[in-house]
RNA sequence: GCCCCCAUCGUCUAGAGGCCUAGGACACCUCCCUUUCACGGAGGCGACAGGGGUUCGAAUCCCCUUGGGGGUACCA
């Protein structure tokens, strides 16, 4: 099972082309990483193209290291995309162009309108009981009036007309037959920010996406549900730029544990910060995956990314949102961890340890076999960590270890096992023949025997199999003085 | 407030009128394997929100109620 899915083909002949569309104004959150997943099965499926734009238009808060982290959030989920990255603060102009279009046309006017007059207004439509809206009061001035507010200093944002009596449609691919009301989308929708009257002020969010959609051509808009009404606003533009429509498919969210849309407050919800708490890839490709879509029954719930793409479509997508569950996503990460071979998992693990001061000497058999040994009580990589330590650092004696040392016969047995250690090779059979020496010279059963082996070579009375541990701690030659110490 | 969306075990879901005394996965419980833990294996607990229709027959279709979510920016 290939762990990174390889790049899409951008020499295929498919028309399908996606898209995500990140704004840089925090680390890849799960959400986005999630419409991200979505988007590339549906690409990879169809054999179609998956492009990135980053959606920077907000200076104030967008940064070059959320891009930076996004990026490479991406490529280590093995979300590659097709081409770079569009830049979208680097085609204001074009957005500029397009609202030019539309004030030309007479689809966008300037309005005048303070902050303060508009919060009246709201305040007022709140008193009086009804849904905030703007009143495209500015809808019809005459240039008089334009020329009144310009010479009172006044600056405008700049309006797309929105007909109240309009109703807009759309079959979505995940919830079929949509409709939405001219007259509920909060009046005429500013596309542009507050600039003097002879410029074009910051060209925003629903028309920027909706030039720049159109420019990278792109046929499917797969985006959460939370776009939906944007969708709305977004058509209408379609509609009065000319432009042919994409179809659109809204998934569901992913929700936190009291079922609200998951977010920053949430706490762990940023990619990186899944990949720094030991989380593999895989398992959250697959489980961001698994969260809304459901793969057909045979296949089971441990795929690939390449697996999943093979069957997926919008029809098994599901329309409610979809609670996070880290159970569901420890035991994936448990599943691809064990899958993936010792080998692989040393790999992992080596710059863990070396990271935390652990080291074999450089002795790669030995530690791949430590590494198999972990395999089965790992969930997190991080696991390794903790449960390697004791095989490179002599442990503290716990105390129900302590409590074992004192068990009348252990010592003596210890004593024995001791004295016919041998001093180089030791194969399983030996030592298993060593136990029952032992056990037999202190006149303890074995299972006595074992016990204090465990508490002396681990400090502890749990932990990984004692054959196999004690084998690897006596291939370093480091369990003769952790049996000497407890004498 | 208004608009939109959604509704099956605790959680994620299968189910597109009879295959459903509702299947799977995670979690939980029991047992087996194992002289520990874990892994693994075998079982178990556990759901169609409520009410009306339609139909010979409804988890599946329609309506209402209830509940939940999303949206309602000169953010994206």
């Amino acid at each position: 099972m290939s762990a990174t899915p390889e790049p899409l083909r951008s020499d295929s002949g498919s028309p399908i082309r996606v898209r995500l569309a990140p704004s840089p104004t925090g680390s890849l959150h799960i959400g986005t990483a999630r419409t991200a997943v979505f988007n590339w099965l549906f690409a990879r499926h169809h054999g179609g193209r998956f492009l990135l734009r980053i959606e920077d238009t907000d200076r104030e808060r967008s940064r070059q290291e959320f891009t930076d982290n996004i990026l490479d959030g991406l490529r280590w989920l093995g979300l590659h995309w097709d081409g770079d990255p569009v830049i979208q603060s680097e085609r204001i102009a074009l957005h500029r162009q397009a609202i030019q279009q539309l004030l030309e046309r007479g689809h966008a006017y300037r309005c005048y309108a303070t902050e303060a007059e508009l919060t009246a207004m709201r305040e007022a439509q709140a008193a009086a009981k009804q849904a905030p809206r703007y009143d495209n009061r500015h809808r019809q001035l005459s240039p008089e009036q334009e020329a009144a507010f310009i010479a009172e200093g006044r600056e405008a944002v700049i309006r797309f007309r929105i007909d109240d009596a309009r109703t807009i449609t759309w079959t979505d691919l995940v919830r079929g037959e949509m409709r939405w009301s001219g007259s509920d989308l909060g009046g005429d929708m500013v596309i542009a920010r507050r600039a003097p009257s002879d410029r074009i002020g910051d060209p925003l969010y629903n028309l920027v996406v909706v030039v720049d959609d159109a420019a990278m051509a792109i046929t499917d808009v797969i985006r959460g549900e939370d776009h939906i009404a944007n969708t709305a606003k977004q058509l209408l533009l379609y509609e009065a730029l000319g432009y042919p429509l994409p179809r659109f498919a809204h998934t569901p969210l992913i929700l936190n544990k009291e079922g609200k849309k998951l977010s920053k407050r949430d706490g762990v919800t940023s990619i990186s910060d899944f990949r720094r708490m030991g989380y593999t890839a895989e398992a959250l490709a697959n489980y961001m995956t698994l969260l809304g879509w459901s793969p057909p029954e045979q296949m089971g719930e441990r795929f690939n990314l390449s697996q999943a793409a093979e069957v997926f479509g919008f029809e098994r997508v599901n329309r409610a949102g979809a609670r996070f569950d880290w159970d569901k996503l420890n035991w994936l990460n448990g599943q691809v961890l064990r899958e993936q071979g010792a080998a692989t998992l040393r790999e992992q693990l080596l710059p863990l340890w070396q990271a935390a001061g652990f080291s074999a000497g450089g002795d790669p058999a030995w530690e791949t076999d430590l590494s198999e040994l972990l395999s089965t009580s790992l969930t997190l990589l991080a696991d390794g960590v903790e449960q390697a330590r004791p095989f490179f650092v002599s442990p503290e004696l716990e105390q129900a270890a302590s409590a074992q040392l004192a068990v009348e016969g252990a010592r003596p047995a210890l004593a024995a096992l001791l004295e016919r250690l041998p001093p180089d090779e030791l194969s399983a059979d030996q030592a298993q023949t060593l136990l029952s020496e032992a056990a037999a010279t202190a006149g303890v059963k074995k299972g006595v025997v074992m016990k204090t082996m465990r508490a002396a070579l681990l400090g502890s009375l749990q932990g990984p199999d004692l054959l196999t541990t004690w084998l690897l701690l006596h291939r370093r030659g480091i369990d003769r003085a952790r049996i000497e110490r407890c004498l």
